[in-house]
DNA sequence: CGGAGTTGAAGATACGCATTATCAATCCGG
DNA sequence: CCGGATTGATAATGCGTATCTTCAACTCCG
């Protein structure tokens, strides 16, 4: 490491225009009260001296000082800004750097979190953690012991895209997949469905088993029967669509249902006609059979503005205060209906 | 702004384990000198200690003490992580993602620079330049006056993807366009090409004039003749290409070659049969009639990796040594031969 | 014209860490 | 057993900024 080279401190202003440090403290900070007065003629002597050394202040000595930091953290549980990870956290990273330049905050990404298998862990020796005035995470899968330590601390921080779980009331940022989902099964009931598949991952998500839960709520309260398929059994769709009289499948994601109505296809089975096909995920720029594949819109973006604004709640609110506020918002994902769901005016009830 | 949250600091730990907060300092770096010296003893208990209390660095107090901060700082001059800036971003961000988790860097966006007239500036009298070690430029349009000053105040920083043209001396790390322009050209020759079109935005920048540089040369050399047109005159193309004879026509890039493609199979004329077509920028992902665009590959992500191996000598070496450094790094763009490109056989000499 | 109040500004200090200088205790050789 | 070298560790200091406290000089009023 080569000596980092000095720049200009109060200091210096301070002596070209013969006052103190304090003196070139209070001018930049516009401060003025009954403690502390500078008369214009002084003032107008310091500001010309900034404005001659082209004056920056360290933010290093801001913070040590107990300031604000105009600096939020971005952590990611993965690499955030890789091709493949781009679906997925494009539209959330564009949505906070928007609301950040709106706000005047810079954006800390902690690429240098070490790797312990497989994710990144926030918390090191070395973390940067503290140069922020607040932190948004971002992941699927997220580590309770590190939510539970930020909680601790009363670090002010948002969780997106997780519903919290753990006894820690972690402040989260989330998308509602219960409403819409429960909306689309009850649209296609209906439209004449009576019997569905639905094909999952099998992962132990919380948006997974959210969505999970309201397919089985609505096949156990008799609304539309399902029969649950997990993803690795796609090439027995057409077998399990035939035996169960399945007019309807509902596949978790976009990506899913492309895979299951190439696999209904491939045995020739036709889409939609004779089985309707929907996601419960965003379905934008998803085509099937050259039809708009039914499924959700989920609002991303406003999901990044929606946990800055939480965020920057909580950094300026005392910690004590934390308890009374409403730190758990929930964004409705907007139901698409599309074109891959036909009504059953068969009525073969 | 709500009082920050107090954390662990190395006198607590001094007082828990018994010792000076000097002690504490020397043990967490693994100092041991003849000037300090900690027996085995003191220093497991001070470990302890600092195992117990979960100890953390202050980032600030670090950086004020005059240590690195591993954090480099990545500026754009327009908005990153928007999806219309992801095609030429995101490669960039990429690779600066990958090559900063290697070395153990955070990143710092400069998301909170105050846009004037159109792009943000770097300077302003809160930046948080100073809390990083580095930084990287990025974008097409820099500004002289910012990069002159990085430069005076011996800054550490890479700008990617300009070739300097101001007096000072900019690093940089840029992509040759000039090499693969001459040999895409001179294959074309080659290949039977006599004359050509050249379509281009008419836009002044360093990579820009490379291009057209490189066209006007071989033209002058009669390699290849060309004449050049501006993209406001596509809807003319079909016209030139019969009053020039010309069989063959370069875009500056991809897109306006496939809006090039479009007019001129819009106008009947056969794309690449009758007038063969090419791009002076990254093809992948782009097709014309069904093949694959002759142009160039981009290595992006090698340029990213580039630049911060740069910025790492920048950082590690004094800046009085910087003047021997080399400074100006090119990598060579690759050609896609693709399939747009036919040869004239014809021979019509 | 003398004390209370006001104005203008500097001094001292804290923030957390790294480093330099310093010092007491112990060891060793003669 | 005495003086220099070594060991173990601490006090002091600086980094740049903001803030709290202090203080001198001046003003005003009776």
């Amino acid at each position: 490491m080569s000596p980092r080279p000095r720049r200009v401190t109060q200091r210096e202003i301070a002596e070209l225009a013969g006052v103190s440090q304090t003196t070139v403290s209070v001018v930049l900070n516009d401060r003025d009260g009954s403690n502390v007065r500078v008369p214009e003629a002084t003032r107008a002597r310091v500001k010309a001296a900034i404005e001659q050394l082209t004056y920056v202040a360290d933010p290093a000595a801001r913070r040590l000082a107990g300031l604000d930091n105009q600096i939020i953290g971005v952590f990611t549980y993965e690499a955030a800004l890789s091709p493949e990870s781009m679906d997925f956290y494009g539209p959330l990273l564009n949505g906070i750097e928007r609301a950040a330049e709106q706000i005047g905050w810079d954006l800390l990404f902690f690429t240098s979190s070490p790797v312990e298998n497989g994710t990144r862990s926030l918390f090191h020796r070395k973390t940067r953690l503290r140069l922020t005035d607040g932190c948004v995470l971002l992941g699927q899968q997220m580590v309770a012991s590190e939510l539970e330590r930020l909680v601790a601390e009363q670090f002010p921080f948002v969780a997106i895209g997780r519903r919290d779980e753990t006894a820690a009331a972690v402040p989260y940022v989330a998308i509602d997949y219960v409403t819409p989902t429960t909306a689309l099964i009850d649209q296609a009931a209906a439209d004449g469905h009576q019997q569905a598949l639905y094909v999952h991952r099998g992962r132990d998500t919380p948006t997974a088993r959210d969505r999970r839960g309201a397919v089985e709520a609505a096949s156990a309260d008799g609304r539309l029967a399902f029969l649950l398929v997990g993803e690795e059994r796609i090439a027995d769709l057409p077998r399990l669509t035939r035996a169960t009289g399945a007019t309807l499948i509902i596949a978790e994601d976009a990506f899913l249902a492309e895979d299951v109505a190439h696999a209904l296809s491939g045995a020739g089975v036709a889409v939609p006609d004779e089985t309707s096909l929907a996601a419960l995920g965003e379905v934008r720029g998803h085509r099937v059979e050259g039809r708009a594949l039914a499924g959700f819109h989920v609002p991303r973006q406003q999901l990044a503005a929606e946990a800055l604004d939480l965020l920057q709640l909580l950094i300026t609110t005392d910690p004590q205060e934390w308890a009374g506020l409403d730190t758990e918002r929930l964004l409705v994902a907007e139901v698409e209906p599309g074109d891959t769901i036909v009504a059953r005016t068969d009525a073969s009830s």
